[in-house]
Order: structure tokens, then C-alpha cells, then sequence
DNA sequence: TTTATGCTATTGTCTATGACATATGTGCTT
DNA sequence: AAGCACATATGTCATAGACAATAGCATAAA
């Protein structure tokens, strides 16, 4: 029932838009009112909140450091140059690391540099050309990988427009596809079977792209659902098709509560010699690594990991 | 918090679980206990909701009732027998208007058969087969957008588990990004220059990969935003690519007025020298043809709007 | 027969406040 | 340091009422 329409006109943004924008949920928006004081929205004809984009923005920001493991009571009532200067110094470590760290960071400057041009069919041509030339392991983790988190970041600091955003996925998406069907082998009885997907809540397939690429390329067998999957219809899944392991990606904005009850529900849904691996840029998986499944902290582990099954598997 | 404690002994469901699983929203889900008395989710020690599996699964049915157009106080009372039934009535047409049309027809059973087999690994080489022998145009126009067709409606009748209409979905999604990959040129300057791209509520991107690689073999030059662009970011993505014509695709769950009032908004934004292409399942598109809108009627219909477009440009 | 118009019932979502289980932090003791 | 008890912080659930937006339907006009 939410049309964009206040949105567009002097930027005002109904509860069901920010939580839609900002992962924060109607009841913690009005108890953070209650409590803290922010966000104060306005209230429209009808009485209902109506936040100013202002707002929204300092909701993405404190969403973000919420998600970096500082807590509500510490940020949500703080200014927001307080906020931006905690969230420069939490960036300002993995952007230095990505950059300049060896000859790759000139294919990422160069990579982000065409973003800012606009111009869509240089970096297309870009990628496919340094996927050709770097390998598809490389190309993602010391590249893509970076260049989706630097991309991630400028949205979030609202540096990027959404299309821009959009036709960036697109763009990451079509060569990753390309990259995938060229790796894929028709051997039957490829080790081990990865069934792919997210859950319900998570939009992102980019990720899920790029861990399936990486599995391709190690010789696994992958079995990708997309992304949304309902939980009961991973299991489902795996009945019928037997993977060794089910693999989830999880964006960093998801519910740390819905991943941890997510997880521990497809660990009970699942056979126990049926691995779980998760993974993804949600910090809860590092902060409180669930029993029972494989933690991915980053894409280099999946090769890893990959090893590892197979030593134990004869 | 939803401990999932309940889950594991009976099958019993928190709220914010059910609403994972259906996507039918907590503040629905009471209303509907409220007014219908459907669901009846019984109380765990705490007091909490707890729904057991069944009612989820009759939830789901239900769920997919009301994305095929029917209203809440008509079905949710029903028994599941009944909403079985009014599932099955809803796609018996179609379904036998599709079948056996001409040649064709055969490739089409025998992708429906691997499909049902769930194989598929055989449906993915099937597709990659057919794309090859038939050519992109005729391998979309009677293959991929019949078999997309007969998939939805077997979904809508629960015959096929919404796990295997995801693969289905990921599998038609790699061989149409192939096909994108395998046609796409780097001639600059062609034209067309195509803007691709759904409004906000839709979901479904195969619809546009299909119009993507249809446009893409006529020689179009198309800028694709993937799904779920907000109306503003279409117009500003379309100040800065300047494309000749802006192209949607709608599935048939979308709500008929979004659908008018959000093609009648970006009209507004939208220079009048670009053109607004209008495809999919909506039926609203064929019944109200809006003003400024090219309506495309079915695939087939874009190389004819793309030659007019062609003539009528010099 | 078809197309507008207005009325009515339906339906999703918002509001408000209270409750409370779990997570986290603090301080004390060993 | 490490363990434990207690206090605070925090997200989510509950209830019940309100109401705008939507859809269906009947009636009037073309």
C-alpha cells in the first residue's frame, strides 16, 4: 500500500518506507522515538509519522554502526557529524586495505573511476576483460568483491544514486553469469553438490553470484536457487536434489536476529551430515558464529573450505 | 524474539516466522485471526502466537490466491478443499491452449518433462540446445516464454514446490544472460538506445532478460537496470543516458492501478521525445492502453516497434 | 450494450501503550 | 583474570481502535 507518493514531493517518507530503506523495523522506529528521542518525524494530514529525508539518512548511517556492533543507546541520540566522524574511522581501515595494496588496486581505481563517468559499457568491457586476464578467483575476490563493498559504501553515505547502484549489479551480474557458464563442466558427479541461496528476507544475489562462481571454479557442483527462498523449501530442496552443502549469502544490512533463527532452524530442518555454510558481509556470523554451521568469513575461505570437505570426504 | 523453540518439536511457528515463510504481514496476520478467524494459531507459554504448520501451508495457498487477483474475505474462511479447487479452476484454460500448438511443442513437453523430473542440469543443456538450433527470437517467442507461462500457472495450482520454480527461474535467467553475452556488440552509437527496467513492486526479472535479448538481437543498444527502480531514479538514470525509449516489463500480480498511475507519473517526468514501452502479463496494459504509452502487446510485437521506430527516425 | 458515477463494504496499515524475554554491561567476589 | 549476580538496554509481541485506499456493485447517462 506504499506508493512512492510522498516520497517525491518534498522528500517526507511513510514508517513502511523507512523500514524498507533502512532494514529497521516499524516497532524499533517507534520505540527509538519513545526512548531516545530520534527520529522525531513530522506527522502528516492523516497523523501519521512522516520522516524528512534528513532523517532517513541519519537512520542509514546509525543503521550501519548498529551493524558494526556499537548499540543503540550509544549513537542513535548523537549528532550527525559525531555519527559520520564513527563511521570515517570504521572505513577508513578496509577502503585503505582495498586500495593501493598491489597492482589490482589500479584495475579498482580504474573500475570505480568509469562508475563515477556514468559510463556503463566501459566498465562491462573492464570487467570482462579483467576477468580474462586476472582469472575468475582473483577477478572476484581482490576486484569485484571490493569494488561491491566501495559501491555498497557510497550508497550508504548516499554518494551514488540508486540507479547507479542498479546498473552496477546489473552490470557485476551479467559478467558474472558469463564467468560462471564458462567455467561450468558437464562432468556428472562433480564433489561436492552446493545447493546456493538466501534467505527470504535477502534482496542481494550479487554475492550469491560470486560464491557460486568461485564453487564453479574449484570443481563443485552447484545447484543455484536464487535468492528468497522460504526456509521450509531449502529444506524441501535439499531432499530432492542431496547437496553436501547448503550455502547461504547474507547482505550486511540483514537482521542479526532473523539470520541467527534463520539458521538455527535449517540446521534443524536439515540432515546433519548435510553441511551449512554462511556467508556474506552480516556481521553477526563473526560476532556470535552459530553452532552447527560453517561460518565463510570471506570469499578466499570458500577455497578453503572447499579443501577441507573434500580431505574428509574419501 | 522469536525463539524457534516451538518450531522443532510440532512444527509451530512464531509470527515473524510465518510472515518469513508467506510474506503476509504480523499486523495482517492478526487482523485476519481478528476478523476472519483464520488463522487460529494457538499460545505458547508466553502467550505468543504460535501457528502450527498446516495453518502456514493453508496460509500460503491463500497468499497465492490473492496475488492471482482474489480478495482476503472471499478465501480465508475456506476450507483447503475449496481453495484448492478455485486454484484449479483458475489455470485449467490457459494450460491447454499452450500445449501442442505445432512443432515446437514437443521441445516444449520435453523441457516441461525435465522439469517435473527435476532435472535440472538436463533442462539447462535442453535450453542451451535449443537456443543454439533455433535462434534466440524463435527459442524465446515459442519456447522460454510458453514454458515461463505453463511454470506459473503450475505454481498458482501448487503443483510444483516453489523451490523448483526458482531453479526453473535461475536456469532461464543463465541461458537468456548467455544469449544477452553471446548477441551483445560493441559497435557503438547503435540504436535504439533502450532504457530496461520494472517499477518498484515487481519482482520478476525474467520477463525483462527476455526483452533484453530480443531488443539486443534486433541490434538495440540496451541499458539494463535490473528490477525495482524507484519512478524518480528511472528519470534521472534517463537524464544521463539519454535513451530513446524507456522499456517495463509487468507481471501479471500487479496491482492495475500502480500499474497506470506509476506509467501516467513517469510520462510526466520523462522528456516526451522518449518513448515508454509497456510489455508483460499485466492485463490492464491490453484492456486501458494509457495515453503516451506504447503497449507491447506480446514478444513478437518488439521487432515490429522496433522497425517503426527505426522508419520513423532517419 | 457500454461507459461513467457514486455509495458501501472491504482491507491493510497505522496509532498508542504496556509487557517481557533476551542480550549486554557492571561490579563484586574468588 | 575469571566466574557470577544483578541491573540496564533493547527488540519484539500483545491489544484494540481508527481510517484511508481499494474494490465491488448498483444506478444513471451515453
Amino acid at each position: 500500500m506504499d506508493l512512492s507518493e510522498g516520497e517525491s514531493k518534498n522528500l517526507h517518507f511513510s514508517i513502511a518506507a523507512v523500514e524498507r530503506d533502512t532494514g529497521i523495523g516499524k516497532d524499533t522506529l517507534r520505540v527509538w522515538e519513545r526512548r531516545y528521542g530520534f527520529p522525531q518525524p513530522g506527522r502528516d494530514s492523516f497523523g501519521e509519522r512522516s520522516y524528512p529525508l534528513a532523517q532517513v539518512e541519519k537512520l542509514r548511517i546509525i543503521k550501519r554502526l548498529l551493524d558494526a556492533g556499537h548499540r543503540p543507546g550509544q549513537v542513535v541520540a548523537l549528532s550527525v557529524e559525531q555519527l559520520q566522524s564513527i563511521t570515517e574511522a570504521l572505513t577508513a581501515g578496509p577502503m585503505a586495505l582495498a586500495r593501493g595494496k598491489d597492482g589490482v588496486g589500479q584495475l579498482l581505481d580504474q573500475a570505480m573511476g568509469l562508475l563515477r563517468a556514468q559510463d556503463i559499457d566501459g566498465l562491462r568491457s573492464h570487467l570482462h576483460q579483467t576477468v580474462a586476464s586476472l582469472g575468475v578467483n582473483r577477478f572476484i575476490i581482490e576486484l569485484l568483491a571490493p569494488l561491491t563493498t566501495m559501491v555498497g559504501d557510497a550508497w550508504m553515505r548516499a554518494e551514488i544514486q540508486v540507479f547507479e547502484e542498479h546498473m552496477f549489479t546489473e552490470c557485476a551480474t551479467g559478467v558474472l553469469r558469463q564467468a560462471i557458464h564458462q567455467l561450468s563442466s558437464h562432468a556428472l558427479h562433480r564433489q561436492p553438490r552446493v545447493l546456493l541461496t538466501t534467505f527470504p528476507q535477502e534482496e542481494h544475489a550479487v554475492g550469491l553470484l560470486m560464491a557460486e562462481s568461485l564453487l564453479t571454479s574449484q570443481g563443485c557442483h552447484c545447484l543455484p536457487m536464487g535468492v528468497k527462498t522460504p526456509l521450509s523449501d531449502i529444506a524441501k530442496a535439499a531432499q530432492v536434489h542431496q547437496p553436501d552443502i547448503v550455502a547461504l549469502s547474507f547482505s550486511i544490512s540483514q537482521n542479526p536476529n532473523h539470520v541467527l533463527d534463520g539458521l538455527a532452524e535449517l540446521r534443524r530442518l536439515l540432515p546433519a551430515q548435510v553441511e551449512i555454510w554462511a556467508g556474506g558481509r552480516a556481521p553477526v556470523l563473526q560476532r556470535r558464529p552459530p553452532a552447527g554451521i560453517t561460518v565463510i568469513a570471506d570469499l578466499a575461505q570458500i577455497e578453503v573450505q572447499v579443501q577441507r570437505w573434500r580431505k574428509r570426504k574419501p
